[in-house]
DNA sequence: GTAAAAGTTGACCATTCGGTCAGTTCCGGT
DNA sequence: ACCGGAACTGACCGAATGGTCAACTTTTAC
């Protein structure tokens, strides 16, 4: 388990012009990151060979090369790219607005979250079941003072009565897990449903029943005391 | 993808005597899948090397491959092992007895069987993840039949007004997703929990906080009408 | 227009890995 | 004691894989 420096070709010479998206080479980057996402999340790091994750993203394998010294360096981009967008999804739990809504809104975003990036939700729990090699100074970290933080919130609302009084990382635990299961199950469930089109059916009924057994579940209240503004 | 046959040296010549456990090389053939089921929980199919494989049973590499012809072939006994010990644990839910008290051992049930065997846990959501190649027929023919006997159940309970109105497969997975979490996700759980002793620590809280929650959540109540024999 | 830089490609190489095998040891039956 | 088969082992092999490279094409800068 070595530090591969990353190459990064381009992005280097003509940084200033442009803004963001340098032109050439940068399209070609992105596109092996979003092919190797894919390859990733069902493969897994060593199921995946390099010349599939080329022709999954349609160039030569020396190619990749080119843009990826190392397929271990890839990996690294792409996992970390995937762990970028499972914490901002964290978001912004509304603090003050009343908990019930809160977290409906919170399960609803994992939900869709899973829904559109289901690859992503399985690379993650694929690496996090590996015994999360690459990000595990990241979940000890960032996520984990996120979730002291957010924990505090739930104690207040516990303190209020508006929350049942379930430890606050375990609650988070349970909403992960359920809304997550949607997207790294999605084989299991189908085979159980028999789905024609999974993304369609099985996500409606999800959002539906999920949603609500969970805020009862956590026995989420609205805030009788601070009626919403209508909003 | 093909159906590699298996080996099964010993077993053959002396059936008859000695019951089950056939002395000499009955032994290292556990040996060896108990073995396999650690380092492929953590590694996957493709990472696990044969040569670890032995090294973790204890033996050298041929001696793997002298009990099971190939990797594959190993692997497919070990995730079938792990696939029945799953389906049995799915046990029968108690029909008869009341809604909020059998769910809450199943619950129980489940939860003891990740932390018992989080191996077992971690290598069958590793597989299923990975599209299920190997245990597809399982899921979309034992599974989904169970489910859909016990969805009966529940249809039941609901229109006794004993379980919230929730489609049945939808209460399955949720109870599922939140009791395999704790060892699918041990590695983040213990990131975030910081505990020490993971079994011991987290599992306590779990069994409390969670069982709690997923009666409430899925609106368990007790059949008023035929109280419980004491017991 | 042209030269340098960036990008592209397929051939090639070294290593690793799954699997084979011939030879040896172990062990139960007689 | 000895025979036969099961169990075991390390050397070996071919295929596959990650990565390199030199040649070539395209793009960019001036």
């Amino acid at each position: 388990m070595e530090v591969p420096q990353n190459h990064q070709p381009s992005t280097s010479s003509r940084l200033e012009a442009s803004g963001n998206s340098t032109g050439v080479g940068e399209r070609q980057r992105e596109r092996i990151i979003r092919a190797a996402t894919v390859v990733f999340s069902r493969k897994g790091y060593d199921g995946a060979r390099v010349e599939e994750l080329a022709r999954s993203a349609g160039i030569p394998k020396g190619n990749v090369l080119y843009y990826f010294k190392t397929k271990k360096a890839l990996y690294r981009v792409v996992i970390e790219q995937v762990l970028s967008l499972w914490l901002d999804a964290l978001g912004n739990i509304a603090v003050d607005g009343n908990p019930e809504e809160a977290i409906r809104q919170y399960v609803n975003r994992k939900l869709a979250l899973s829904r559109n990036y289901p690859e992503a939700s399985r690379l993650f729990a694929m690496e996090v079941i590996s015994g999360a090699p690459v990000i595990n100074d990241h979940l000890s970290g960032e996520l984990r003072l996120w979730v002291e933080e957010k924990g505090e919130v739930f104690k207040k609302w516990q303190q209020d009565g508006l929350m049942a009084k379930i430890d606050p990382a375990h609650a988070f635990f349970m909403i992960w897990a359920v809304t997550q299961t949607y997207a790294d199950f999605e084989t299991q469930i189908q085979a159980v449903t028999g789905a024609k089109d999974y993304d369609q059916e099985v996500y409606t009924d999800a959002t539906g029943d999920v949603v609500e057994a969970l805020v009862r579940g956590l026995g989420l209240k609205r805030d009788t005391r601070a009626p919403v503004p209508s909003a």
